[in-house]
DNA sequence: AATTATTACTTGTCTATACAACTTGTGTCA
DNA sequence: TGACACAAGTTGTATAGACAAGTAATAATT
């Protein structure tokens, strides 16, 4: 038996996703849902603030409840540690940490870190292999200020999406997914061809008011893909 | 003034993203956040419901809430239509339509359409310009029976997404991201060269129980990226 | 005719209470 | 020691009522 607010809730994306409600239609006021379920203000009031946050309906205080226009293809792109991408899929995860040092910042590294060129900022490059096989070249650049030990992290054991998620709790993140012929570089560490493209995201993460660090992803797009799915 | 349900978000919020509270840890149970705000149980309880909505918090029943594991990196990629997307930028959106007919499914399409291979099905292809410019090449399968006027529409007037959303409502719709180099068709029609990287989008959209349709979106890797935003 | 009040209806928030369902630790009994 | 029962605490759902705040149509006033 399904709970009321469910019932609610899914008697109107019925309605919405037949094709019945047309974007723009008046969804039954709350005082008629009530009545024709026979349950509470609360409950019926639920069921709509949720369908509200999922972008089905939304709501004018005083006019009433309105199919939601033009229906976004929205889902939840979920950015996750690579690690627990790997294991969950019962896979074995490996790291090979090419590089790992202090640096001088250039000018658009510390740009982007919120921090004056030549400041010392930490490096890292490592190659992420699920069951042997390379999936993941990291290029990553971190502020000291929001992670002070980070150089000192193993990251063959624990990975620098971890350390940093413990570290520097996560308040902001932006990210956008790119397509890219690989380096030389990556190429080799990712064994693939110079010709094949890559998938590419850059991550910037901000814990409080620092910056605290930004990282380069290239997936070989032969063995990548980020999916989603979104339900009405 | 803030809602009281919001004060207690607000208070939650900041203690996990200051990182006094770890992931793990136990947040205050509805009762003793009751006392300590003077507010009723079902505010709370609101509170504490949304907050799970948005995957700060998990809760157990029976045992309590607990601040989220390792704090996903989850955003709303939006997936919208390309005449919106371009306009919304204030430029200027155009298409040229390739080929729009009806043909006998190949056994790939026919099993992605879940029809049997050899169905009717209408096929698509156009490339869309931003103030002149390619920046898109959508190759679509239509399930006839999902959209019966598909193919005598203007594909310079409107774009396929839209006819689509209107003709047959939105139910479910997965896609996935990838990074390929284009078909010498594709190069040619996008005004890119053929070691050029390309994002693309394979999206299935399903309208109630039938598979409306299928489309593969080719773009240039130099021209577009897929950009989104996480906020604590 | 134009402006202003009124009224009915809508959503937004909040309360105090209730019972169900589940978890966890403790104590009892075999 | 092990199995079971119990109790306390927690979340999940639902109710009936209340007041605030906004909208929109209508009536009253100027």
């Amino acid at each position: 038996m399904q709970p009321a607010y469910a019932q609610v809730k899914n008697f109107i994306q019925q309605h919405i996703g037949s094709g019945e409600w047309r974007p723009g239609d008046l969804v039954p006021s709350e005082a008629a849902l009530m009545q024709q379920f026979g349950i509470s203000r609360m409950t019926v009031n639920r069921a709509l603030r949720e369908l509200t946050a999922s972008g089905l309906v939304t709501r004018v205080q005083g006019s009433g409840t309105y199919v939601a226009e033009l229906h976004r293809i929205a889902s939840n792109l979920t950015i996750r540690d690579i690690q627990e991408e790997v294991v969950e899929r019962g896979h074995v995860h490996a790291a090979r940490v090419l590089l790992s040092q202090a640096e001088k910042a250039g000018a658009e590294i510390a740009h982007s870190l919120g921090l004056r060129a030549g400041a010392r900022v930490f490096h890292t490059v490592m190659v992420h292999l699920e069951n042997g096989v390379p999936i993941q070249f990291e290029d990553r650049y971190v502020n000291p200020a929001a992670a002070p030990d980070y150089l000192k992290t193993d990251f063959t054991q624990t990975t620098p999406t971890r350390h940093l998620l413990t570290e520097a709790p996560l308040t902001e993140a932006s990210y956008s997914i790119e397509a890219c012929l690989p380096t030389s570089e990556q190429a080799r560490h990712l064994s693939i061809g110079q010709r094949e493209a890559c998938l590419v995201q850059v991550r910037r993460t901000v814990s409080g008011t620092l910056v605290a660090s930004v990282v380069r992803l290239v997936y070989p797009g032969s063995r990548y893909s980020f999916a989603g799915k979104f339900q009405a």
